[in-house]
Formats: structure tokens, sequence, C-alpha cells
DNA sequence: AAAGAATGTGAAGGATTGCTCATATTCGCA
DNA sequence: TGCGAATATGAGCAATCCTTCACATTCTTT
């Protein structure tokens, strides 16, 4: 099974590369997961199949590619706004945070659904994983400072709140505009403030047990 | 393209039917979407090929039976949470029909989340559609007796909330338990409790305007 | 300009898939 | 028991699909 050959697949021309990635994204959310063939992304992006076969091992290669295309630029996006509300008033850093994610959902909602399906059925588990991690960790700093008993559990619920509101609306064909973002936030508030009044509850219970 | 034969595909023994889209179910939970090829489905189910095409007129007439039997499935368990809490509690009959979509979700997660998938990519978006809306009105009669000022949107929000934590924690594998219940409940109560304030506000600023 | 390396090409191989149809088997009934 | 109808079977057809490889083209260097 050892297999010598096939280094380069590494320099090329980065524009086809591109290309080709690029029409892998537009065949998927115009054809769906089952319209994806390696003649067609080669077609599409104006490459013989034989080209193809250099710059990629496989198809799967090329579809995860552009997974971690995807993946990369709202990574980018969350930490950007991160960055750049870090300082300014809480409930502006969280709506900054969820206009990265609306975004991702929303420029192009087919291929953001399909990109979310194929991941799991790729052996990108593992990126996935770190970047749900990430995620997580910066929407709780962020959560912080509205609530402060927030931790983990409470972040990963905020993610799949939000996640669970924006899907829906771009399911539904509802356009991401402010009031989305207002509904989410709404939600968002009204967990974080049940929550703390109800761990404010345990506490104050299991301080009275004996 | 006139196609007069074929009219069976009734009758037959409804016991192999069901033996087909059980064998479908599982293929789908264990290979995905791509792993659900015709031979494979007769051969778990213990039929020949040939007999599998007496019983469906083709492959997606198999999964659209797998998905068929899967909505009504929820659809019977939300059904009967509203009858049976008709005159009970709000709290507990919002708690009654989160266990419902819990169930749903958590009995066999793999088979729930390939469903819903495979739901977008065939034509049955019209019944889709018809559970949804038959899912808000269920659950808008149940809200209302928590917030009364609460409309279709609030449901379908309610709904989507639900669904995305569900749905993150089947993903991340945590077992769907009255812990995982309780964190819906209250991230629905802070929804509904800040929505209410909101409309109060709303309300109150329309109608302090000339 | 010439040669060698790098890159592009697409016909074709091998594998798989959905599905049909001629045949075999079983069932219902006299 | 015997016969016709209902049902089951699986080899095989046509259509794809992914991938390879011998060859054509372009680029680089001298």
């Amino acid at each position: 099974m050892h297999n010598p050959r096939k280094q380069p697949l590494q320099a090329r021309s980065r524009a086809t590369q591109e290309a080709i990635v690029e029409a892998a994204a537009r065949i998927l959310e115009t054809a769906g997961r089952e319209g994806l063939t390696t003649n067609a992304i080669a077609e599409r992006a104006g490459v013989s199949i034989g080209s193809l076969y250099q710059y990629f091992p496989n198809k799967e290669a090329v579809l995860a590619a552009v997974l971690r295309g995807k993946r990369a630029e709202l990574q980018g996006w969350m930490r950007d706004a991160a960055e750049r509300c870090r300082e300014a008033p809480p409930a502006a850093a969280l709506r900054a945070l969820l206009e990265a994610g609306m975004r991702h959902q929303f420029e192009r909602p087919r291929l953001a659904m399909e990109a979310e399906y194929a991941e799991q059925h790729l052996q990108l588990a593992p990126e996935t994983a770190a970047l749900a991690q990430e995620m997580a960790q910066i929407v709780l700093e962020t959560i912080r400072r509205l609530a402060p008993a927030a931790g983990p559990q409470e972040a990963r619920d905020v993610v799949a709140i939000a996640k669970g509101m924006i899907n829906a609306a771009a399911l539904n064909g509802e356009e991401g505009g402010a009031a989305l973002v207002a509904r989410v936030e709404r939600a968002i508030r009204g967990y974080l403030r049940e929550t703390a009044s109800n761990s404010a509850e345990i506490r104050a219970v299991s301080s009275a047990a004996p």
C-alpha cells in the first residue's frame, strides 16, 4: 500500500486551485452533494479532469478544501468581531458575533447547509470540533460580561440557540436582516437572565441544606 | 413517456414492505445517504432486488417512505402530548412537547439527522412544510398560555430554539436526559419573557407617539 | 532555437449503481 | 393433485462515476 509518487499537489498555480474549489462550491449549492462529480467540477472550473487530479488526490480532497475554506471564513469573521468589540459594550459585542454568524449562513445559504452536512461524513471531525471549541470560547468571554455566572455549558447553549434560529430562518427563505438579529438577541438575553436567576436559586437551595 | 403497466405496488405483504423501509433506515443511520444503494437495502431486508421493485417504483420512493415514517412518528407524539396536556399546567404542557421532540431526535440520532437533510432534497417540501406548520400551531397554543402576547413568529422561534439545542446536544454525543430538557425550558421561558417585555416596550413607545 | 521539465489533456479502464425481465418458485383453489 | 395466478429471484444491461496514463502542449533555461 506504499505510495511513493505524487509529491506535487502543492506548488502549481494557486489561481487554478482556487478555481477548482470555487467550482466545487458552486456545484454544491446548485446541485447538492450528489451532483458534485469530478467531471462537473473540472468542466465548471474550465480545467480538464486530468488537471484536477494534479491539484487534488481525489474528489474528497476537493470537498475537504471547500469545507476548510468555509470554516476558515467563519473563524476569521468571528475573531475579527471579537477583537473589534473587546472594549465595546457587551450588547454590541454580542451583536457583532451574531452578525458574523448570520453573514456566514446567509451569504450562500445552500452552500452553508451542504457544508455542515458534509462535514459529518468526512474525517474532519477534529477540525470541526476545534472550531466549535474556539467559537464557544469567544462567545463565553462575551456573555460573561452580560452574565458573570455563565460557564462553558451556557456558551454552547447560546451558540446552539443562535445556530438553530438562524438556520430555521435561512430554511424558511427569510432574509437575514436586523429583525432576525433582534430576535436572536432577545432569545439569548432571555436565556442568560433565566439561567442566572436559576443558578442563584440553586445556590440558595444548596447553601440552605445542612 | 406513457407508462401504463405497474399498478400493484399496493397490496402485497405489508410485513415485507416494512422490512424494506426499516432496512433502508438502518443503512441510512450506519452508512449515510451515499451508502443507501438498492442492493444494500434488498440484502439487508432479506429480499431480492427484484422484489424490492415490486414494492417500490424506485429508490427515491423507499427513502420517501422512511422519511414519511419518521415524520408521522414525530407528528403522533406531538399530538399525543398536546392532547394529553390540554388542561395541565402550561409549564408541564411545554415540557411534554419538548420530550416528544427529544425522543424523536435521541432514539435514533443519526437517522433523524440524515432524514432532516434528505427531506430538503426530495420533493416532500409541501409535506415537510405542513408538519412544520402543525408543530408551530401546537406550540403556539401552548406558549400562549405562558405568554399571551405570543404570535406565530414566536412559535416558530421557540421551535427553532428547541431544535437547535437538541440538535447540538445530539451531535455532541450528550445524552438527552432531564438536564437537557431543563436547559431548553429555561431558554424558552427566557425568550418568552424577554419578548413579552419587548412588545410591551414597543406598545408603550408607539402609543406615546403623536 | 532547442531541449528538457512542468503542466495540461481526454480517451478509456475498472468499478458501481439503479433498474428490468425472463425465469423459477410459491400460493390459492377446485 | 393439479393448474393458473401471484410473487420472488438474480443475472445482466445501460448509464455513471472516479481515476489513470500515454500523449500533447506550454514554459524555462541555456
